[in-house]
DNA sequence: ACCTGAACACCGTTCAAGT
DNA sequence: ACCTGAACACCGTTCAAGT
């Protein structure tokens, strides 16, 4: 990226990180090296060492961005609303961008963004009155159900139309004979297709049940 | 693996399916390399071609053996301990084999025991009564379920004593002025280490509330 | 039929050298 | 202060050659 006067101006951690995100988005997680990053900002891939620690670093700070993102009310009296529109947030956030799910759940070293989102989440429960024991299941079935979703649905990263040629194609080689169940589901599934609201489906199935524990308890 | 008259017993796809699992049991999914599962099996890395179409193939055949280790009850005339069982039996079949369940929501093409999986797991709920649109959700938001809390219990690999000693060291430098819900839940998991039952929890929230809709529908 | 060696196009990372 | 070239120890995969 070379100015007027011929120079260059300098890469930094930021910009480093926005290219990321953007070359993942763009064609997969497995294009993001530190060589194909390099290249994409006028670079070679050695360079980028001096803005992050390692490829690690690299990833934890992308998914850090991505956190960002996330929408977390707070000061919500209703903790089933404040916790759905969180849950809502970090799900599209994910579908957004569709490498991170599977980045989120595999990370250790959490950076502040993530932390804010946890330290909010774990706030708003605790301040609904759930005791330590409840919270802590509640908290992560309530994770757990985002982040597996979110996978589910990137499992099938097609286009609509897409979608419906491939999956009938499939449909007529598949061994329906053998797995008639599977065969009905692929079928639903090339047919109700944008019905969608399965996530939300779930997530409110589990913030009914825990509501009901908590007032129990 | 000579044999006693010094020539090999020649390699096959389930001896080096299985060697691949022992390896990524034992060093993690990122040993698992062509060339580092040859020497596993005292063979170079490109023998395994003539038993495997490529890489991919060799993590799908892994898999599904796993797959394979699944208890599929059928026959049960309650659906919801049917399920209960088989989502159990999964989620400790993800646990014995910590690389498993991160490839498991990653696959695009199924073994026959995946297959077997699926069909069996679709059936229980179609023969329970559920009609196709509630079925379709009860059976996503189930095996998010348990792939979700499978990978959430991997994110910490740790050994008991190992874990409680880590996370003291953690919470000593953590910023728990900033983040004290979270260092609470920190707290809350070094101390509570081995109640588990977080996995049963959240499912037996879900299959409650799928019940609930079951009847009503 | 099965395995090997050499080759190709990639990786992450280090480090001395350049400006 | 920031970037590059060369090097090291790896990848997955192909293919002609060996037995």
């Amino acid at each position: 990226m070379p100015k007027p006067d011929g120079r260059r101006v300098p890469l930094n951690r930021d910009r480093v990180l926005e290219a990321g995100i953007a070359l993942a988005d763009a064609e997969g997680i497995a294009a993001v090296s530190m060589r194909r990053l390099g290249q994409a900002l006028g670079v070679k891939g050695m360079a980028l060492y001096n803005h992050v620690d390692n490829k690690q670093d690299l990833l934890d700070g992308m998914l850090d961005r991505i956190a960002e993102e996330i929408e977390l009310p707070e000061g919500s009296r209703d903790w089933r609303e404040g916790t759905r529109r969180r849950a809502v947030s970090a799900y599209t956030a994910f579908l957004r961008h569709p490498w991170s799910a599977s980045l989120w759940t595999a990370s250790i070293t959490l950076g502040p963004a993530r932390m804010r989102y946890l330290d909010t989440a774990l706030r708003g429960l605790r301040e609904a009155g759930f005791p330590p024991d409840l919270l802590d299941r509640a908290f992560h079935t309530i994770e757990n159900h985002i982040t597996g979703h979110a996978l589910q649905a990137l499992d099938f990263p097609l286009a609509p139309g897409e979608m419906r040629q491939i999956g009938e194609d499939y449909l007529r080689t598949f061994p329906a004979g053998r797995y008639p169940d599977v065969a009905a589901h692929i079928r639903h599934h090339l047919h109700h297709r944008g019905s969608g609201g399965g996530f939300e489906f779930g997530l409110d199935l589990i913030l009914d049940g825990l509501e009901r524990m908590r007032t129990a308890a």
